[in-house]
RNA sequence: CGGGGCGUAGCGCAGUCUGGCAGCGCGUCUGCUUUGGGAGCAGAAGGUCAUCGGUUCAAAUCCGGUCGCCCCGACCA
């Protein structure tokens, strides 16, 4: 993409309205503008990284038996008057009429609409298990919607949601879900630590809040100090097999991690020794849930048996705040100069900067470069503007690209450009052949990370 | 929802107390010079002073209503 064609409004002082870093941050470097309290429009550069996310989130998804389909973002009122949650849900959902004066309401969540849908599609307990996910846009009317894209009235979330036939074959998809999260965040460049969080009226253990460690973080967490060691894309993991997911997920319990909101500190100081002690600010950035028949009673999702009776089947949903991941990278990844995108949802891969445009020797490097990274599969923001070299260096430090290749006046001759990452100081003048070599290779890199242990 | 604050050019702000030509910096446009970390000079464009009403010879400024936004708290993916 050429910059001078990309709509990218870049600032160079802060709109007042932003509190924190990863909004402040967002707006400067035209990722998102604000159209109303909470909710934002997506400018190129952001919508890009969540694209991004999200494809990473339905890659992991996939990988531990999911399916994608997808909800509506309206949903009847009458099936919330059915589960019983339409007076209970409070006015934080946005109701709203047709032309008809129906009740419908812009969904919150989507318990209800899946349930029913499994209701009406799904008979035998030969069908199960099913893990269905969707990737959609929610609303929540917040009191106070803040931090930019991390509490938006309007976010984009992922929400799966399992079905099992017993709470013992449920605990097999909350476990695959659990693990599946832990690569996720792993593959985001993010250090997601679980954490138990309230179960509601089930009770059991099956509920955990992801959350990531960054100093602007909403919560307080206490935690031992191994979950930073652990290279999660590195276990392999087969999601069919019930018992060694468990033991997957029994290693990332058995060590003290909770929030606030269940901390104990008598036991967190017994538990864990002095030197492996935790306890900062993290980030919620995916919650997962068993909640047993609570919709599939009242919305009567029953399977047939093979003894020819009937039961209720047993739930789950698993969210992940995908438009707040966004913002929680930038929290966990930012200098004092702007973003410091992780290469794996990276807008583009590459700043390609020409600091001579006009002159006929950088001009003809940069766009042979340009069109060799193309070709490389490379995704490229060419900074073909003509602008003072300071401008370039500048908004590209902002908006955080990994990898920084300049044609300028210094190598040209000798037919070198520099290569530097964002998050170093090092650059290196280096062949056109070389510097894509270089880059391809460590893209390479990731993608094979990824793959690792799957 | 309780408390506090703010709406003036794309962004940041002054002007409001004490009514009297709507300003500054950045950005944008044109020209010249400059060219490795947000350049210099010269010129230009850009405004329903949130909105509705009132007071006044005269309102960004005083009074009242409304809308929007932000911060703190309680609440939350």
């Amino acid at each position: 993409m050429r910059r001078s064609r990309y709509l990218l409004p870049t600032l160079r002082e802060t709109p007042k309205e932003a509190e924190i870093v990863s909004h402040r941050l967002m707006l400067r470097a035209g990722m998102v503008r604000q159209s109303a309290a909470g909710i934002y429009v997506w400018l190129p550069l952001g919508y890009r990284v969540m694209n991004k996310i999200a494809q990473i989130v339905r890659e992991e998804q996939d990988r531990a038996g999911s399916q994608e389909f997808l909800m509506p973002t309206i949903q009847p009122a009458e099936l919330w008057k059915r589960s019983g949650r339409y007076d209970g849900y409070g006015p934080e959902m946005l109701r709203i009429q047709d032309r008809q004066e129906r009740d419908l309401l812009y969904g919150p969540t989507n318990e209800e609409v899946i349930t029913d849908l499994f209701a009406s599609s799904v008979r035998s307990y030969r069908d199960l298990p099913k893990l269905l996910y969707h990737i959609q846009w929610k609303f929540r009317d917040e009191l106070r919607p803040r931090f930019g894209v991390m509490r938006g009235r309007e976010f984009l979330m992922k929400d799966n949601y399992s079905f099992d036939v017993s709470a013992e074959a449920a605990r097999h998809s909350y476990n695959k879900m659990f693990v599946s999260y832990l690569r996720t965040f792993a593959r985001l460049g993010l250090r997601a630590i679980p954490m138990e969080a309230d179960t509601g009226p089930i009770g059991g253990d099956m509920s955990h809040e992801f959350i990531i460690l960054a100093r602007t973080g909403e919560s307080q967490v206490w935690c031992d100090r191994r979950f930073l060691d652990v290279d999660v894309l590195s276990l392999a993991v087969n999601y069919d097999n019930a018992d060694e997911v468990a033991a997957l997920v029994r290693r990332f319990t058995k060590d003290y991690a909770r929030t606030d909101e269940k901390h104990d500190a008598a036991k967190f100081a017994a538990d864990v020794p002095e030197d492996r002690r935790y306890e900062g600010r993290g980030i919620e950035v995916g919650h997962i849930f068993h909640f047993g028949t609570k919709y599939s009673e009242p919305l009567n999702a029953r399977v047939r048996l093979a003894d020819g009776g009937d039961v209720a089947v047993h739930m789950g949903s698993y969210g992940i705040g995908v438009s707040r991941l966004v913002g929680a990278i930038i929290e966990a990844s930012h200098d004092d100069r702007g973003i410091i995108w992780p290469e794996a949802v990276a807008p583009f891969a590459v700043g390609l900067l020409n600091l001579k445009v006009g002159d006929s020797a950088c001009d003809a490097l940069a766009e042979r470069a340009y069109a060799e990274l193309a070709r490389a599969k490379l995704d490229t923001l060419y900074d073909d503007r003509d602008e003072r070299a300071g401008t370039k260096f500048s908004d590209l430090d902002l908006t955080g690209l990994p990898w920084r290749m300049v044609v300028s006046p210094r190598g040209v001759a000798r037919g070198l450009v520099e290569l530097r990452r964002r998050d170093s100081e090092d650059a290196q003048e280096l062949s056109l052949d070389e510097a894509i070599e270089k880059v391809r290779a460590s893209v390479a890199d990731a993608a094979n990370v990824a793959e690792a242990g799957a």
